[in-house]
Parts: C-alpha cells; sequence; structure tokens
DNA sequence: TGTACATCAGTGAACGCGCGTTCACTGATGTAC
DNA sequence: TGTACATCAGTGAACGCGCGTTCACTGATGTAC
C-alpha cells in the first residue's frame, strides 16, 4: 500500500531512527542491516533511500540523537535538583545502575558507540557527532563539580566520565557475572565519595 | 605450492594468529574477514580450516592470547620492579600512554574487545576467555593494592581497572582531538595521587 | 643412502547467503479546477 | 463540494559484491623399504 499520508511518512520515518537508536546501540553499525532496521520499523528496505541518504548518514544521525537524548536526561536531573551535589549523584546513580548497564539500547552512547565510532575513518561525520555530544556531557559534569578551579573542575570531570564509561563498558563485556555488579558498585562508591 | 613442511605449517598458524591478534582488535571481530586475515598471513582463504575449525573458534582463541601477552606485561613489571608501588605506578604510565592508545592492535583486549564481546551470545566462548583474563589482570591490581583491607583492595583494583578502560575507550573515539590526551591524562593523575 | 609412494598443507573455484543500494512499478494522497 | 489527475511513499525484484565454509585438486614433504 504506497503512497502514505504526509503525516504518516512523517511516522514512519521517526520509527525508523527510533530502530536505529536502539539497534544500533546494541548491536554495532555493521551488525544491522538496512533491512533489519525497517522490518522494526514494520517496513520494507527499499524505501529506506527516501528518507535518507545512506546507512552511513543515519549512522551519524543517530549519534547525534542518542547523545541529545542522554543530554536532556542529565539536564532534567540538573533542572529538577537545586542542588549541584545532588544532581551530581543522580546522575552517577543513574548512569551506574544495573538497569542501564543491561538495556545498552537506551544508554549512553559514549558507551554503546565507542568502539564503532574508533574504528571509524578520522573524516567520518559520526566521529564529529561522538565528540560533540561527549563534550556536552563532560561540560555538565564539570558544571557540577565542587572543585573550587576551573581546570581542577574539568580534570575531575574527565575522570568521573571516564571512570562511568569503563564501569559500564565493562559490565557489558562481563553481563550474568558477579564482577559486572561489583564494578558498577566500586566506581559508584569512589565516585560519591569523592566529590560529594 | 601445497605441502609445506611441518615447520613452516606451525609458522604459518602463528602468522594466522597473530595477523588475528591484531587485526580483530584493530577493526572488530565482524569487520576482518577470513580471507583478510589469511592474505595478512601471505595465504590464502580456503588453508583457514586446516588450523582452525572455525572462525568463532579464532576468535576465542585470540582474545585468550591477547590477554595472555597483556598478563605477561603486567608479570614482568612485577617482577622486574621489586617495590609494589613502583610496579603499579609502571603499569598505569604504561596503560594510559598515548602510544597504547593510538595501538589498539597491540593493547588490552579488556578495552579493544569489550564492545565486540558485548554483543555476543551470554554462551559463546570468547565470553569466557575475556572474563578470565580480566580477572587475571585485576588480581595483579588488587595484589598492587596498598590498601590494608582485602575488599578495600579489590574495590580499589575494580575502580583502577575501569577508569583506564574508560579512559583508553573515550581516547580512541575521540582519537586526534586534544581531550584524547586529557581524559589520558586526568585518569593518570587521579589514580597515582590516590594510590601510590 | 636411495627410491617409491602415501600423506596432507595450501590453492582457488564454488556453495548459499546477506549486504547496501537502485529502480520500475503501484496506487492512495494531495491538488487543481 | 466533487471530479480528474499528478505526485510520490512504499514495495519487492534486481545489481554487484563479499561473507563463512566446503571441496577437488596439486605437488612437495615425510616415510617405508
Amino acid at each position: 500500500m504506497p503512497r502514505v499520508s504526509r503525516e504518516q511518512t512523517e511516522k514512519n520515518r521517526i520509527a525508523i531512527e527510533a530502530a536505529a537508536s536502539r539497534l544500533f546501540r546494541e548491536q554495532g553499525f555493521k551488525a544491522v542491516s538496512v533491512a533489519d532496521l525497517m522490518a522494526a520499523a514494520g517496513l520494507t528496505h527499499g524505501g529506506f533511500y527516501g528518507h535518507f541518504a545512506s546507512k552511513e548518514a543515519l549512522v551519524s544521525l543517530t549519534c547525534r540523537q542518542a547523545y541529545a537524548q542522554s543530554q536532556d536526561r542529565w539536564d532534567g536531573h540538573v533542572a529538577g535538583l537545586a542542588d549541584r551535589a545532588l544532581a551530581r549523584r543522580a546522575i552517577i546513580d543513574s548512569y551506574l545502575s544495573p538497569a542501564s548497564a543491561a538495556a545498552p539500547g537506551k544508554g549512553c552512547p559514549a558507551v554503546a558507540l565507542a568502539g564503532d565510532v574508533a574504528r571509524t575513518p578520522a573524516d567520518a561525520d559520526v566521529r564529529t557527532a561522538y565528540l560533540a555530544g561527549l563534550n556536552g556531557l563532560i561540560d555538565t559534569l564539570t558544571h557540577l563539580s565542587a572543585e573550587p578551579e576551573a581546570l581542577a573542575r574539568r580534570r575531575q570531570a574527565l575522570v568521573e566520565m571516564a571512570a562511568m564509561v569503563g564501569a559500564v563498558t565493562l559490565a557489558r563485556a562481563t553481563q550474568g557475572q558477579p564482577i559486572a555488579a561489583d564494578v558498577l558498585d566500586a566506581v559508584r562508591q569512589l565516585l560519591l565519595k569523592d566529590g560529594a
């Protein structure tokens, strides 16, 4: 049943983007085919190119959108909790929760896309999107730091980001094993002791 | 020129394993084909199955060997430096060096293979190999901790491992940008201040 | 030590399959009157 | 408001290509005498 309403076309595009957002984070760019994405959106593969110029274009769009989603979530904590220390704690608790580690498809792209992005050519659009998104999250952490000096705040933010990314990365690679929960716990304890 | 000497056969097998060790870490399991591996070893693709039962079997073998290599390097630091604090420092310095971040093909499999392993079925052999290898490195860090209590030593080791893995992961995804060096530096400073 | 021959490591064509992308086609949507 | 028709979103076959794996074949190696 071709020629769908403009409203439906928009819904379809959003469904493809939502499928990409989840599947790319869960399985990686290479493992998800255009046909997989379109099937997940309830469509057939041929229509993909009516919405996007190429699979690669959707990859970088997805990276940008996934970071925007994470940034919104973090900004929500900051806006909802007047105290910076409380917002920082909420972000760390949420980032290092077992539920978050178990749901890569909805989680932070800094973790889920890191491997794919690192293996992408230096001039690929997705690298720019990844860098911009990561800088946004780090800026938020920098702003939440209680350190008096600007350089110390940024250094703390970089350490926090690295520790959280590493903890979730290791938890996912060892999912189902005791060490997965242990590493999330250990990093959470360190970060909440250090900076709060 | 078929039917090669037993000695040459052994050399060929080692060349395939070396190619796998480098290429799987650099590009991921999916991105490296059997033909790529064999070509890198100077052979044609058909001979692969004389050495290995399947690509999957080589994947888990590679993971085991890459961890053994890292463990040997770490053990070398421990054996070469009588003082535990010095050995710990040497491991951290080496792990977080820009050179190490720039050479995933020779680097720690905990970083290079984490994404691929996380996306592998729960019963895949490579998961077992990854877990065992990671536990070995963490045990070494636990042993090098200056904390008096066993639980605190292990918790410190988990934090150190997570922070280092996260730092190298982010450095690789942002390679060539200032933030790549910044995050390595920030984590190194934290770890060397905290535990030494 | 030399010869005859069985073994088997590596070759390259071939298998079925899935990939990203293109395109002729369909028929409901949206528009012009 | 109703009709005629141009537009175009989605379909599904097809493109060239590369994948993991198999297999008949080759000819040097290794062994038996």
